[in-house]
Order: C-alpha cells, then sequence, then structure tokens
DNA sequence: CAAAAACGGTGACAAATGTCCTCGTTTACG
DNA sequence: CGTAAACGAGGACATTTGTCACCGTTTTTG
C-alpha cells in the first residue's frame, strides 16, 4: 500500500529516501471494503488521503436525502475536504468506497511536519490544489452554460474507463440529472 | 488608487512600511470605462489585479456566442485567470467592467518577487485560494442539486447588495438559466 | 445457492425551462 | 437634449427534464 504511494509520488516530485523515510513513518494504511465510510457528514476531516487502489466517491446529501456526487476519486488521486482539514470543522461530505479500496493517510499534525521537511512538497501541493480549482471551475462552467447531453460527454471525455466502475445513477449524481434522464440521452446516443 | 488597496491589505495581513512600499513600487494602476476589457479571450492574462473601486465581471463565451458569467468582482476582491497567469497560456475568459471601475495590477514577475520578500504574503494568498475552492464547489453543488429559484435565493445572501449593481440578464447567466425564467421567479415571489 | 437488493431501461404524464416574440420604460451617449 | 440601445416583463408555444410506476436482469450477500 505505502509501496504504491511511493512508486506514484516519485513520478511526480524528486524526493530522497529521506523524504520517503518522512512519509512512511507518518503514513496511515487503511483498507476498505465497498461501501465502507471514510468520512462520514458532521465528522471532521482528520486527514488527507491518497487512493492507492480502488474507487472513492465524495458526496453530499439534501435536506430530502438525495445524495449528490462531487468527487470520484480513482487510484492514484488525493482527496480531503480541504475546509473541515483545514479548519477543524464538521464536513457536510461523505466518502465513501465503491469498490474494494486501499489508501495511506496523513493527520494534518503529520502532513504540516512534512512541508516543513520537505519543500518540494509545498509546491507540488500548490499545483495539485490549482488544477483542482481550474477542473472545479470547468465543471461550473459546464452546468450553466451546456446541456445534459452535452454535460455527460464532456463526463466521458474526462474520466475515460469510468463507466464500467461507477453505476450510472452516480454519473447522473454526478452531471446534475436524474437517472432516467441519462437512460435517455445513452438511448439516443446507441442510434447515431 | 493604491491609497484604497494599501487601506484594504492591512486588514487582512500585518505588513510593515517596507512591505507597503514593495507594493507600491510595483503596482500598476489602471482605470476602466464602463465596458472597457481588462482581459479578453486569446490573450495572455498577465496580471494579479484588485479591484479598488467599481465592478469587473468575468465571462466566457461558447461557440454560438453566449456569454456565461463566472464570477463578479465587486471591489476589495482580487481577479485574475489563474491558469493564464500561472503558464502564459491564452485565457479562455474576458474580464471587463460593468461600470467605471479603478484596479490595480501586478505582474506576475513583481508579485513572485512580491512572494519571495513578504513572507506573509504567500499565506494570505493561500487562505485567499483555499476560499475560492471552497465558494467554487458551493456552486457546483448548487448547481447539480438545487432548483433555478434556490440557486437564486442563494445567489441573493451570497451576494446582497448585487442586485442594484448588476443587470438581470447577468445574474440569469451566472445562474445558469434564461433571463426569461429569471424575471418568471422574481414574479412568483412578489406574491409570496 | 437462494433471497434480496441494486441496476438499467422505458412509458406516461406533469413541471420546469428555453425560445421567440412584443411592448413599454429606463438608461446611455453623441 | 433627443435618439438609440439596453433592459425587464410577459405571453405563447416547443422542448427538456423530473417524477412515478413498472419490468427484467444482474449483482450482492447471508
Amino acid at each position: 500500500m505505502f509501496s504504491d504511494f511511493e512508486r506514484y509520488i516519485k513520478t511526480q516530485a524528486v524526493l530522497t529516501e529521506e523524504d520517503i523515510r518522512l512519509f512512511r513513518d507518518t503514513a496511515i494504511e487503511k483498507k476498505l471494503r465497498r461501501k465502507d465510510l471514510l468520512l462520514q457528514e458532521g465528522e471532521i476531516c482528520r486527514y488527507k488521503t491518497f487512493v492507492c487502489k480502488g474507487f472513492l466517491r465524495t458526496y453530499r446529501t439534501t435536506g430530502n436525502g438525495n445524495e449528490h456526487v462531487m468527487q470520484f476519486s480513482p487510484e492514484n488521486n488525493w482527496t480531503t475536504d480541504p475546509e473541515s482539514y483545514e479548519h477543524h470543522t464538521p464536513s457536510c461530505y461523505n466518502i465513501d468506497a465503491l469498490e474494494y479500496t486501499e489508501v495511506v493517510m496523513w493527520t494534518k499534525k503529520d502532513f504540516d511536519y512534512l512541508f516543513d521537511h520537505i519543500p518540494l512538497l509545498k509546491v507540488y501541493s500548490d499545483k495539485l490544489i490549482a488544477s483542482n480549482l481550474s477542473r472545479t471551475r470547468q465543471r461550473v462552467f459546464s452546468a450553466i452554460s451546456a446541456t445534459a447531453e452535452e454535460r455527460y460527454d464532456e463526463f466521458i471525455k474526462m474520466y475515460p474507463g469510468i463507466l464500467t466502475r461507477v453505476p450510472l445513477h452516480m454519473v447522473a449524481s454526478f452531471l446534475g440529472v436524474s437517472r432516467e434522464t441519462l437512460s435517455r440521452i445513452r438511448h439516443t446516443q446507441v442510434k447515431s
């Protein structure tokens, strides 16, 4: 598990063996079965999490109990609730596993320690945040400017291969349409 | 104009007179008339911009020429296209003034210099980015989970007083609905 | 393995929204 | 100041989407 992370992070940043040792000494490994929750609404998100293997989903619920998918996190991706993590406030998100998943996590205290001792980590982290913001902006633009079908096509391009791992009603939820609407869109696309 | 910025930034971060001097020496002041463009689609966004007075709008256009408002930036707000600014790539955004506006701007080169010489500036900037990401996430959640009316109500709460400064069709554009739909929503709310 | 749950699709109908149009008022600007 | 543009509203109609109900299949799980 940590070895998966080690292999990945070495492709993203130039790290010394000492850096890797710091990561390893503070990492918490965790295995999740399908449907297990990594974070529950109302809890404080205490970790930055890296997905080594498997698939996580971040979602929010509305008053009437509807689930809305905010993010899919397949292997080799980071996930957390930045607000809750940073300010130690209750989170409004749930994070669960869509399949058997292995993660490595760090507490804020430990990760801040890593920031202090691995200068390049901050640079890497800033890049992740920047690209995260950019993608979120793009998603807003899609939401306000594109039709449901266009958003679906964009989604397929952005996350190729995801359809075989995620049930369609979650894709619909991510796109902000009902599963029936997504079903219709897919139906019309079969013909063309 | 710079004095507006100086007054504001002192409420946000603890700065020395020397820090202020660095800001002042590198700042570019600019006045914009209504409808003037600060950034045009296709250009490289070369500045971080602080709005001292007035009102900016950031929007994108789709293939068929429709404008979609991504952001409103009243006085005491920062704006830029982070992607274009950071990577010197052509921007897909337009930024224009909705009324007479005064801004101060810094080139990336100068602002990076400020980062190097004013340690707290990075902390402040990181906070802005974090809250920006948080708000953008919230907007995605609204877009995929709420009705047009709920999004409108949320908008009013989030930006009180904005309705008197921004034409309704731009609010509609920001919310991702047609101006007719927004008109209907407002009509039904008058009764209740 | 067998029961239960999850899943994907579809039809019928209602509700929401977009599009196109006109109209009167307000605002901008030469 | 006067003309033109921008603006907000509203009606009529078409389209999209949501909701509800149902069905057959696949997957999960005890």
